[in-house]
DNA sequence: CTGAAAGCGCTTACAG
DNA sequence: CTGAAAGCGCTTACAG
């Protein structure tokens, strides 16, 4: 079944390749009666352009790319969903790679991908990325950071309004009496300073005092099965040390779905003892133990944005471009059970 | 920034275009001299082979496709994650589209797929695919089929040995003393079959009836969300004519999660008067209320190996091959509290 | 309105 | 061992 091409169609009409190009691309320069021919022949014989062939001569390869920590976190598979959806609506390519929370196979990444001449790159930075690295990373090609953006780069930016989700989180905890108000963080991740700071702010305005000690930061590393045992031995050092009954907020999805799982372990009782609620997009919600209250992200439009801002990106490439957007898409709160007593 | 080509290290080698790509590509008509000159400028310069350029000459897009239906199912998510770690180390792209579990949007996948010179497709059908369209798909683009494989047609099938699984955890349940073994499927899916058929072994290597009633078979259609409705209804309704205690069995992910969800609703307590065990690959089956017991698949395995089985195809295109394989990969019973009283 | 020609960046028979 | 030439399938200035 060989391939039918432009020459093929040239010869069969009995037309200059050029015309049946121009054709084929609704050309103003070619009559209405040698278009109608030509669609003809197209749709007959089935034609599909090379788009390989396209592509080198346009110097694009219509393939974006996207780097993300971990692809099996729902929160950050919704992201790829998103981005996903958008490059189908704009007629381009995405593929993926993972960093795994490790900035080796983070650059890894990106020079596998810019040596594949992708057009463009969106990337959630994993948890121990500098911002060097981003500055360098934005000059050798067109760079839209997402969800996890507290970086100082020039260049566009799609997060989450995680401030006020934080705080509205926090505030709900207080409200439902919670003496003693725990944040659980993962170390150098791109999202805590927001974060921890809508969390401050919710303490500020209910006139409690700020405690360190009340700020689990937890090694973000590769595996997650080490992170799990990290904070099981930190929440059952702490946890008695707290007054009760607690109230946790959770910095991730993998943090806040994992701190259910090591209570439950640990003996505590949700929502009785602690009240937990954090960053959460799974699906499973409804299903966990106790079902999870959560603070929502549009992960799903986060990435389906990214995807439009770095079209934006890439289409005006050489006019030097030196403002950047920041968005923040806004959260939402659902209350289920595991803080509500 | 222009792109360093083969031209420009040719003209600043003096050397031709033809002498410096066969250096690169380490053939053995160019002196040991030479090559090491040529190295080293492309170290110096950075040079970076077009690779579109390449696919264009070579006639591939060295790029495969994945079809699955639902991107944000866990399982799912496994099976991108091992098809994708296989495409890095095959030094390829991979692209993903989702069907949604509507065979219209899966045909226009494959469509979209094959105009793009996709070099292979690995698919898992969605809920009402039929054989008809997969022998077509098979005619036009070398396709491997993997999870949901229980469809006659000429090609390789990477699956699980799902009778095994579900003959398994069956076991299980009756060896708890469950009075009633309730089996959870969707309609149409294309993993019912052998999964109920080990399930029914089961019954019978213990000598219990098989009673088509406690087979439950659920609308599978677009939205978990009606999907989860229709269950919580026919539950509902179905539950009280059960002799207590039950044993489901959840014939997918989606399924079986969905279930407890349901079942903690409608105020039944699990394992007490219901355990429930099914295929699920979730990362959250320890969080779950109660924790999960579950027939683990080797999802990532399993897109991995579609791959290294897609790119034998790819690579056998010309000779016609009329022996393919199916591979059944091995399932784990993880037990938890779900099945424990 | 149509077509001949150049070129995107590479590979690979073929000649020398 | 090196190089000139053709060609992958397309687009697009340019000429007529």
């Amino acid at each position: 079944m060989k391939n039918i091409t432009l020459k093929e169609l040239a010869k069969q009409l009995n037309l200059s390749i050029s015309t049946v190009s121009k054709a084929i691309n609704d050309s103003h320069e070619i009559s209405n009666e040698t278009k109608q021919k030509v669609k003809e022949l197209v749709n007959e014989l089935n034609y599909r352009p090379n788009i390989v062939a396209k592509n080198l001569k346009t110097g694009r390869s219509n393939t974006l790319g996207l780097i993300i920590p971990f692809i099996t976190n729902p929160f950050q598979t919704q992201i790829l969903e998103g981005a996903q959806q958008a490059a189908v609506d704009h007629n381009l390519n995405l593929i993926f790679m993972q960093s795994s929370e490790n900035t080796k196979l983070e650059e890894e990444a990106v020079n596998s991908m810019v040596q594949q001449n992708i057009d463009g790159i969106i990337i959630s930075a994993s948890a121990n990325t500098n911002e060097q690295f981003l500055h360098k990373m934005i000059k050798q090609i067109p760079t839209v950071l997402v969800d996890r953006i507290d970086f100082d780069v020039p260049t566009h930016r799609i997060g989450v309004n995680s401030e006020k989700g934080a705080f509205l989180a926090t505030q709900h905890l207080i409200e439902k009496g919670r003496k003693e108000i725990v944040a659980i963080t993962g170390k150098n991740i791109g999202v805590n300073q927001k974060r921890l700071s809508g969390y401050k702010k919710a303490l500020l305005a209910n006139y409690i005092e700020y405690n360190p000690a009340n700020v689990i930061n937890v090694e973000y590393g590769q595996h997650t099965k080490d992170m799990v045992k990290n904070l099981s031995i930190i929440l059952e050092r702490k946890m008695k040390d707290y007054k009760n009954p607690i109230g946790i907020l959770g910095i991730t999805d993998t943090l806040t779905v994992n701190t259910l799982g090591i209570l439950a372990k640990l003996g505590y009782r949700v929502p009785e003892d602690v009240s937990v609620i954090g960053f959460a997009n799974t699906e499973y919600a409804e299903s966990l133990n106790p079902s999870l209250s959560s603070i929502f992200q549009p992960a799903n439009a986060m990435g389906y944005q990214a995807v439009e801002k770095l079209l934006e990106l890439i289409n005006h490439k050489n006019s030097d471009m030196d403002d950047f957007d920041t968005l923040y898409l806004e959260t939402e709160l659902i209350l289920r059970n595991s803080t509500s007593d």
